[in-house]
DNA sequence: TTGAAAGCGCTACCAC
DNA sequence: GTGGTAGCGCTTTCAA
């Protein structure tokens, strides 16, 4: 079903049903109507392909994230996909984690927007600058900048302060940090910020991470590594959720009580981190990925725009795990 | 960049270079070198459109859910992003919940697939007939067939029955549902399973269902009003796992304790699921968006292919909610 | 008010 | 081995 045959079965030219579908151009009243019904008679829809083409825009943009697992990344695509909607792109969504050639498969996703959103560490600054060179509009996602492209990212810095004193003021001493900075640069973020404020309030920093995936299970093994020194670490502090919650399945195999015998904290608050009780930095993931779209729909629309930089609020939830508090800081 | 330019820095006839790029077609060794060499410094990518116009094919396929909020979408389109990308597809999304014109958009995606795969209350019955009609590969998720379709669903039947059975071992009899049948197919079918499950083994059937949402609050809010009747229930069973731990939520804040009060159970097994101690049915979720991705290759590939249908198995998982149990028959 | 036709960028067939 | 060229389905300008 092409505009050739709509046409063809009403006796006018293919430019004519292009005006009447579209909506533009003057035509007339009577020949509008034959080639609506037309249209409809045949169940004629415009090939999106031959109209990009034409158009010179595919109205679709992408997502590039690690990997949807874990509800974090799912978050943000949700978060994205409902402003990229609204504004009328399709949405197109590329996981690379564990892939092979992941350059390839962004370079090759960007042969299919307008627009891409990449986060976290998918691909090397070296691609990214490879699209963004393209003129492809692009924004980057919790990932440290690359050149002057739009970047928006959460904060590590304020809730690791705000964390570590609260830690302080249980009066543990002792830390441990669960996760590998060069995993991702959130976590790169995160461990750095917890460093920070640590030496920031006057204590020896910790000791090395112990570098561990982002799963559960990886968090359990990091969590019997970590709880095997001596002196025990008296908080371990995780790098996301799932971290902690294998942690929190370490102690709990040893034999620990928790937050008496070890304070488990995380970072995230993904749901299940609620009823685990678990100590966590709640970030805002589709605010995050909202953002991005809304970025890209500015940056698709108006040619030159400034370079824009957010780092969005997170907020520390004290819950159990952290230690014994007077009173229920947070119930609902 | 296209290739043209290409062509014309070689000197050689686009024919030329799209042979190379496509590696297809003879081409002299010392004339491909050239080529290769111009693709390179002119940092020259095929145009998909210009290239999926001429093939006649997108390279991409679809996958229509009702949101993605809740770890379960977010699980099934992980499993289908992961198939698709290794057969080579594209994949877009499209959320239809909550959203003006979902058929329209439905509609829309398919100018941009090949084939596209859709999850349960999206569109009617109508738009999915429609857009088989036009010879889209179509596969339908955790939702009715519809005419010759082919549909991957998962088990309710045969786990109601083993939760019913273990349920009624508790000694229970007064059982709620909370959860709206007629907001999803999963719902539909959960309920009509645990209703015939119950009449199977002699019970009463229940009462109506307590319609509430798909999440928390609503499980909250119908948890209330479940735990308000009179005589109380014993069990809640809900839709899903968001709905028990709003039931959860409620039992808490009217000071029942749980399970000894009253018991809940949940549908899905989502990650909080397990920290909340809660008795639930395993979905094989990534399994589920992997065979629609599967299928959908096939009926790409293969022309004429028979209809398929699968009930993918569920698994009762038993935790602490639904009662206490001699020994920890769950312990990881 | 309408039509003809020039692209948009590529693939693949047919000649040479 | 290589080039010419006819599509693929549409949008939009220019004429009529």
């Amino acid at each position: 079903m092409t505009i050739y045959e709509v046409a063809q079965r009403v006796g006018v030219s293919i430019a004519t049903v292009s005006r009447v579908v579209r909506g533009h151009g003057e035509v007339a009243k009577e020949t509008r109507r034959r080639v609506l019904e037309a249209v409809e008679e045949l169940q004629f829809r415009p090939s999106r392909l031959g109209q990009s083409l034409a158009e010179g825009r595919h109205a679709a943009n992408g997502i590039v994230f690690p990997d949807l697992s874990g509800p974090y990344y799912a978050e943000v695509i949700l978060g994205y996909e409902e402003v990229a909607a609204e504004l009328g792109s399709s949405v197109l969504i590329l996981a690379t984690h564990g892939r092979a050639d992941p350059d390839r498969k962004v370079l090759d996703l960007a042969r299919r927007v307008d627009g891409m959103a990449i986060m976290g560490r998918t691909v090397s600054d070296g691609v990214v600058a490879q699209v963004a060179a393209t003129g492809m509009p692009t924004v980057l996602l919790a990932r440290p900048p690359v050149g002057e492209l739009d970047t928006v990212t959460t904060d590590s810095d304020a809730s690791a302060r705000e964390l570590v004193a609260h830690l302080l003021g249980h009066g543990y001493r002792r830390f441990a940090y669960l996760g590998d900075p060069a995993e991702s640069p959130d976590v790169t973020a995160r461990y750095d910020a917890f460093r920070a404020a640590l030496v920031d309030a006057g204590s020896p920093p910790p000791r090395a991470p112990l570098r561990c995936a982002f799963d559960v299970p990886a968090g359990r093994e990091a969590g019997q590594r970590a709880l095997a020194r001596s002196p025990r670490p008296q908080v371990l502090v995780c790098a996301n959720d799932e971290v902690a919650l294998g942690a929190l399945a370490a102690a709990q195999q040893l034999g620990l009580s928790v937050p008496d015998d070890v304070a488990i904290v995380g970072w995230d608050d993904v749901m299940a981190a609620r009823y685990a009780g678990l100590t966590t930095v709640r970030q805002p993931m589709r605010a995050l990925g909202a953002t991005a779209a809304r970025w890209l729909q500015d940056r698709m629309v108006v040619s030159r725009f400034p370079v824009r930089r957010e780092v969005l609020q997170t907020q520390l939830v004290i819950r159990e795990s952290c230690g014994q508090h007077p009173v229920d800081m947070e119930v609902s």
